[in-house]
DNA sequence: GATGAACTTGGACGCTTGTCCAAGTCAAGG
DNA sequence: CCTTGACTTGGACAAGCGTCCAAGTTCATC
């Protein structure tokens, strides 16, 4: 079927993006690209210069899938105190990784991919830049939500979260324990509650 | 030159973890490999029967020294309490993870791929095996020096620094941010003390 | 020194890869 | 209707890949 090129190059990301999530980035050839969204092998290289250009495209788009789905962990329950309010983030975040382990796998994959192509890093740095952003609203709505205060700074706390969350997931994607990986975030949860001063009454001040 | 079979086996192992810390696996070709050993083609395929074979005998390899830097990282300064003792049995792993960047790519890189290929699944679940003795090990051992004791289940715990270690080393590889780096390790490191009991004078008991 | 097993050599093979292009088809504007 | 630019097609190309093998070399053993 005809199409604009724009048009043709988002179908293409999003086929690349199939292929990929289901059999990794080494397995994702520009043969396979065409054949997974039934186009001539021509019209690859007419909608992009090159099959860099087109890897490029496909870790833009797993970077914006990484934030789509940290924006959609935003959305928990309504907490009555802060630590059950981090119990609940944690376990619906956490919900959308174990739902999505092709996904979680390519992302690592992405990561090392971009840290062997140097023109690649602004990718691997993005997708960390997108992640510490999510989890430091995260942190702040729900201290926000509860009328809690950090006592450290979020940013630091946030980058902490994500290197944990980073090590547990990597892991269950190996080992695929998901109660030892649910166990070991609430831990931690815990021990980033203890950073935290409770409310003191103040709620109605907004 | 003339070598017995598991010597050049020995040797082709070496030459391709020297080709795959530099380039990556997927550019850890039996060509790359053959050249970087100076040998003929041919001799790869005599030594291993696949490129299969080569490759798992790599990753193993790199599990290998997983373990030997691990039992490195066990040596370190005479601590006065179990605090202390943590931080600079932290500051050592972590000296070495950062003269290292190149292999701890490789690490990553073979979880990875060893994910995607489920004959080496192995690899990936000895690779955390390894690494969660190791911690183990050293967790129990600063608690002993310093006549501590953990209140919490090593192995937990031990799991808790692997997954924090990991997410670090990972985001390290990517922003190289030593410093940053760092600081996240000694407030893990403070959070972990929090989950000891200090000594009561039964030091001379044993 | 002859024999046979172990190891090396260099090249060939079929396949997949990314890239490229001349010719064809389509849709819109004059 | 015809022209022009945009898009498609199918195949070709060279390079790199893993694999294989027949012939050559080396070395220990008798």
């Amino acid at each position: 079927m005809r199409m604009a090129v724009e048009d043709r190059r988002a179908q293409l990301i999003e086929a690349a993006l199939a292929v990929a999530t289901q059999d990794g980035i080494a397995a994702t050839t520009v043969r396979r690209v065409a054949e997974q969204a039934d186009v001539a092998l021509g019209v690859v290289h007419y909608a992009f210069a090159d099959k860099d250009e087109l890897v490029a495209a496909l870790a833009a788009r797993v970077v914006e899938e990484l934030a789509d789905a940290s924006a959609a962990g935003l959305a928990f329950d309504p907490p009555p105190d802060l630590p059950a309010a981090l119990g609940a983030a944690v376990a619906a975040v956490w919900d959308t990784i174990e739902a999505t382990p092709a996904e979680q796998l390519l992302t690592y994959e992405i990561t090392t991919f971009a840290l062997r192509h140097p023109d690649l890093r602004g990718v691997a740095r993005s997708q960390y830049e997108v992640s510490q952003a999510a989890v430091e609203r995260l942190l702040t709505l729900a201290a926000d939500a509860t009328g809690a205060r950090w006592t450290r700074p979020v940013p630091e706390l946030a980058a902490e979260v994500l290197a944990f969350l980073d090590g547990v997931t990597l892991r269950w994607l190996v080992d695929r324990d998901g109660a030892a990986a649910r166990s070991r975030l609430d831990s931690f949860a815990r021990y980033l509650a203890a950073s935290s001063r409770a409310a003191r009454r103040r709620k109605a001040r907004a």
